[in-house]
DNA sequence: GCGTTCACAATATGATCAAATTTTTCCGTG
DNA sequence: CACGGAAAAATTTGATCATATTGTGAACGC
């Protein structure tokens, strides 16, 4: 009897060599992060060792670290599921990030090359063209590739590990937010980045960065406010 | 009546109940932030499951959990072992460590009442007690209960999780710098940090608390560039 | 309503397979 | 004959799975 194999664990050949709950973490993280799963959906260890076509030891494990990385919560009772954020996470997260990325920005300044911009300004524009399609998911895969890529030209990777850690918290909120309001509410700054570096003015990199991340998280908080307004505590 | 159960009991009960990996990853977690496993050690997946008396599924969902916190690294071909920090690791931790423990202590001091700080002062005073006899371990589980319990004040789970993974990460050094320059030599700030919180003094709080981080890290920096002049990359 | 029972999901173990490191052996060279 | 290095065997460790056990929530009867 030959198994079939489904859509989602097609995505996984991609990278063969790799263990079996490696890739089970990418592949959720990356659900998780773009919004694949809403916040508050119940995560089961069976649904996931079916729908991906693996056993249930890698599928723990993977689970294990989401938890850890805060992308997944465990609810006391064994259930695991999509974080639901109250106003005063998102509130905790718009300090954090700002405090680290607006850090991981300046010190990607001192060591950009143009080359380096070039490609940034590369990713903007295709950002753009999903703005403009209105294409959800389009936009935040460039937009996190955008910021992603900024950091990593700072050589920071304990600093860049707690931004992507803080990502992954949001992602599933995030995406809500820009299913409700469409992509077209979302202004950026990263113009402004852009020129900030070319100029190569680290503090003004760091204050276009912040004001790109004080906006989107302030309209995330706006949107979860409206959407849930009474929590049970 | 045996159906009304007394609270001891109850709570006693709920201790044993954790599930084996939850206690795996606790056991684990307090071993690597107090130094009781040396820097670049490796860690077995079968070396736990004999010293631990636990299966390998709870093992190995504890250290997917504490590499995902950074307080384990992957070495590339299967192997995990505790992290050896590099000098320009000890310098992101101790620009991430200011910025948001600044931020907790300076909300805590929002929230506390007197109560709290007499608890505060009394972990302090005991804390004294491990320096002057020298008891390394003492003073890096007290230490931590110091800061942890100022942080608990600030009600801000999502920035105390980011400290907590922080100092995952350099519990394994600041051990060896302990065990090499012995406790009298760490100065700390708590008491300008106990001063500034009877005074509901903020920013005092803030400054004292990164001039405690900073002291710190410092002296580890140090020791560690001197432990390991030359790495190879 | 309350208590018992039932079904399902999670936890944990041991077995099995695969990979990597270490040790051993063997051959060639000085 | 001794030494060094490479290849191969052996051992150790990791990865995955199948299965048994346990706990949880829900349905049912009282």
């Amino acid at each position: 009897m030959d198994l079939i194999k489904n859509k989602a664990s097609a995505a996984l050949e991609e990278a063969e060599k790799r263990p079996a709950h490696e890739q089970v973490y990418q592949t959720l993280k990356a659900q998780i992060m773009f919004g694949e799963l809403v916040p508050g959906q119940p995560v089961t260890i069976q649904g996931l060792t079916e729908s991906l076509g693996v056993g249930m030891t890698p599928v723990r494990e993977a689970i294990r670290r989401l938890i850890s990385d805060g992308a997944l919560v465990f609810q006391g009772n064994r259930r695991v599921s999509v974080p639901l954020l109250s106003s005063g996470d998102v509130e905790q997260m718009i300090f954090a990030r700002i405090s680290i990325e607006s850090e991981l920005s300046k010190r990607a300044t001192e060591n950009v090359n143009s080359t380096d911009i070039d490609d940034l300004e590369r990713i903007d524009q295709r950002l753009d063209g999903t703005i403009a399609d209105g294409d959800v998911s389009g936009y935040l895969h460039l937009n996190h590739a955008f910021h992603e890529t900024l950091y990593s030209y700072a050589h920071a990777p304990i600093l860049s590990d707690l931004a992507e850690r803080l990502w992954l918290r949001f992602g599933p909120s995030l995406r809500v937010v820009c299913g409700r309001f469409g992509t077209q509410s979302l202004p950026d700054r990263h113009k402004d980045i852009i020129e900030a570096l070319r100029a190569r003015n680290a503090d003004g990199v760091a204050r276009a960065t912040a004001q790109d991340i004080e906006q989107g998280m302030e309209l995330m908080a706006e949107a979860l406010t409206d959407a849930q307004p009474t929590r049970f505590d």
